[in-house]
DNA sequence: ACATTTGTTAACCAATTGGTTAAACTATAT
DNA sequence: ATATAGTTTAACCAATTGGTTAACAAATGT
């Protein structure tokens, strides 16, 4: 119960689930663990939500919820591509920084479940290529930018953005960097990320 | 059992928990399931390796050691910078394609688990970023390429090659891609992505 | 005031799980 | 042949786990 008020006992739960969950994944979790963390009884996890599943699908949906508007951004704005990298990476940094579990649990679900990426899908709100596509397709016809496809742009846009987090502990021993010294690489490249993504796609 | 002749029954057992654990995590991993996967009762797994902790820290620490040398392979060599990125992005990603569950596992595992990975560091093999972090610093500064500093530039590197097999169907559905469509990508890959940071880092 | 719905708890339960045991089987040595 | 050590199995066990129940308390409506 790290916030002192949550507005209802269901969001309580919601709160306590997605810490443990998210931290232990939907196998590691223990239901007894999640009731201790909302302070309250097991029965009234299966009380509110029904069961694990149920419980670990709303706290799953929640966080992708979170995570799909910061890509709509880059997606379906009306600004040039060299200010939406600029501004996702700088945006989407500081969004991580807070929720640093987040891109992790739901890679790791995910592959755990590919099947349940459909049911996200049918959102009207799911993240969409298409106008990007045709975007990156012109600024390359015209010469702004050097060849390449919308989809391998948008996945090193993705890449650089997201793995330094995924793969944190692994880049620390790597690197041999503490949690301060980590903190300022991540800050940095706010800045970093996005010179480094136009400097490799724009024409000479 | 998917091959027919393991040597002996404990490389057997080793095969088959690291299919189970590598798509299952540990917690999700089953004794029984790895039994029955290799073929075997279940007191053999404990009767070669005492429990489900030090079964699973042999395929762990397996599975590290195939992925080290492939970064020392760039971290230590003494080919160019250029040279490097070239030979270890399409070496990467062929090897990742015969591997597939091979990052998420290590990444997962190690995330769950941060302490883990000290063991790990001690050993000699442990990649260390200190000879290219001289190779980067002496190539910006005779004008090679332009100022990075090598922690990033290798973050980068891991980034563009790993992050596509850790997140997969995560960008399989961004992408709208199956996954015949999805392994071209990943073959094209093997090229772009070397060119992708090179152009970034080449001084012009 | 009383009944009914909603929220909460402790005790319980069946299934699963990692791990053990004791007996049996197999090979090797003597 | 017989003892010995290593290998394999079925049955078993205690602990854990997700989930239920039945009784109780607190609101809410009448």
């Amino acid at each position: 119960m790290s916030k002192a008020k949550d507005k209802n006992k269901e969001e309580q739960i919601l709160n306590a689930a997605k810490t443990i969950f998210q931290s232990k994944g939907m196998s590691g979790a223990r239901m007894q663990e999640i009731a201790d963390k909302a302070g309250i009884n097991k029965a009234m996890l299966h009380y509110y939500y029904r069961s694990k599943q149920l419980l670990f699908e709303a706290v799953f949906k929640n966080a992708f919820s979170l995570l799909a508007p910061q890509l709509n951004a880059i997606l379906n704005d009306d600004s040039s591509i060299e200010e939406k990298i600029k501004n996702f990476t700088s945006n989407y940094i500081t969004f991580i920084i807070k929720h640093p579990y987040l891109p992790n649990f739901i890679i790791q679900e995910l592959n755990r479940n590919p099947e349940f990426i459909l049911k996200l899908k049918e959102d009207k709100g799911f993240p969409n290529l298409d106008k990007f596509k045709i975007q990156v397709d012109e600024d390359v016809k015209k010469g702004f930018i050097k060849p390449i496809s919308a989809e391998q742009l948008f996945i090193n846009i993705l890449a650089l953005n997201i793995f330094p987090f995924v793969a944190k502990p692994l880049i620390m021993a790597f690197t041999n960097t503490d949690d301060k010294n980590y903190k300022e690489l991540m800050e940095d490249r706010k800045t970093e990320v996005a010179n480094f993504i136009i400097n490799s796609i724009k024409s000479t």
